[in-house]
DNA sequence: AACAGACTCAACCGCCTACGA
DNA sequence: TTCGTAGGCGGTTGAGTCTGT
């Protein structure tokens, strides 16, 4: 059968998105929720594929969404995650529910490509790490000589300005890193943000305001299952709003991981969707025991953070 | 100040899968 | 079982912005 059209072509709308049309689609998907894209143009009276509508959606005005910005410890997570689950970006996203698919991808290629290839440069010059290091016995879908990569990490010129362990000063660090976490540095001290994104956040406060004045089944943790139900992992994710300037701080035991563990992916795309389907079964134990370890770790940086030392992120 | 090249990211395109008729 | 449709995902693009000269 011929691919169809995933929308009448004829006077569909492209390219950005007005402030008038995000208000639309947030008001009316704050009536009826999310899904049902194809109703949403012909309800709303948008003229826009019900695709675009989705994407605008989940990548831009749903609430909970953090742009830019990218902490080193993200980095670390986007960058391990790949080296197992290759270009999976939803899958990856699942492990950080504040960022979308979309932003991860353009992230990786815009950046973390870059220090790769730069890393691996440098890696054909310097000896490879000693087989002991933890993450090279992890198994890779996406090459052996992609895995320790990220170990370099920290020889990066772009990479150096963002890691904690190459500032001396911690209150420094500390400020440096909730100041670029926080969900309003993108708008008030990204530059390079367009004057249309300021209006996206003010749509995204508008809808935060929403959110909080709305019964559970509007909030964003109720849209999708809850995370500690589906994935174990969330908590952890938790832990990293609440290093993000969130006010969501898990307990000791959130960090835990709970038994048994769950698909990573079936959080879907942006923590919106239903379960992917079963190509998108990777090595999962090694990326769990990764973030578990990881999570362990940060409950140490945690309280290092809280009495004024200067942690170091286990990824570098 | 002006220009060119580099960079960023929002959005689109095309393919795939699930699901229902 | 087959076909049509909707939703989802990854790759790519192009306009806007930034930076260096």
């Amino acid at each position: 059968m011929g691919r169809p059209p995933c929308c009448d072509k004829v006077g569909i709308k492209k390219g950005p998105w007005t402030p008038e049309e995000d208000i639309i689609l947030v008001s009316y998907i704050q009536e009826h929720g999310p899904g049902n894209w194809r109703s949403v143009p012909i309800n709303t009276g948008l003229m826009r594929c019900s695709k675009s509508c989705r994407l605008r959606w989940t990548n831009y005005l749903r609430p909970g969404i953090r742009r830019g910005n990218f902490t080193p410890h993200e980095e670390g997570i986007i960058v391990h995650l790949q080296s197992l689950l290759g270009n999976r970006w939803a899958a990856i996203a699942s492990y950080l529910p504040q960022r979308t698919d979309n932003d991860i991808k353009n992230y990786w290629n815009i950046h973390l490509k870059k220090k790769l290839k730069k890393h691996q440069a440098i890696g054909a010059i310097f000896a490879p790490p000693p087989p002991s290091e933890p993450s090279s016995i992890i198994p890779t879908t996406a090459g052996a000589g992609h895995v320790d990569l990220h170990h370099d990490m920290p020889l990066s010129k772009d990479y150096s300005s963002l890691h904690p362990a190459a500032c001396t000063n911690t209150a420094e660090v500390t400020h440096q890193l909730i100041a670029r976490r926080s969900p309003f540095a993108a708008t008030d001290g990204d530059s390079s943000s367009s004057s249309y994104a300021s209006s996206v956040d003010n749509i995204s406060r508008l809808l935060d305001g929403f959110m909080k004045s709305s019964p559970p089944h509007n909030n964003t943790a109720d849209i999708k299952p809850s995370a500690t139900e589906v994935n174990p992992l969330l908590s952890f994710n938790q832990y990293q709003y609440h290093m993000a300037g969130g006010t969501t701080l898990p307990t000791f035991n959130d960090m835990l991981p709970s038994p048994p563990p769950q698909q990573p992916a079936l959080m879907g795309h942006s923590g919106y969707d239903e379960p992917r389907q079963q190509h998108q079964q990777g090595p999962l134990s090694p990326i769990e025991k990764w973030l578990f370890e990881e999570a362990a770790e940060q409950v140490t940086g945690l309280m290092d953070l809280s009495d004024g030392c200067c942690s170091v992120p286990m990824m570098f």
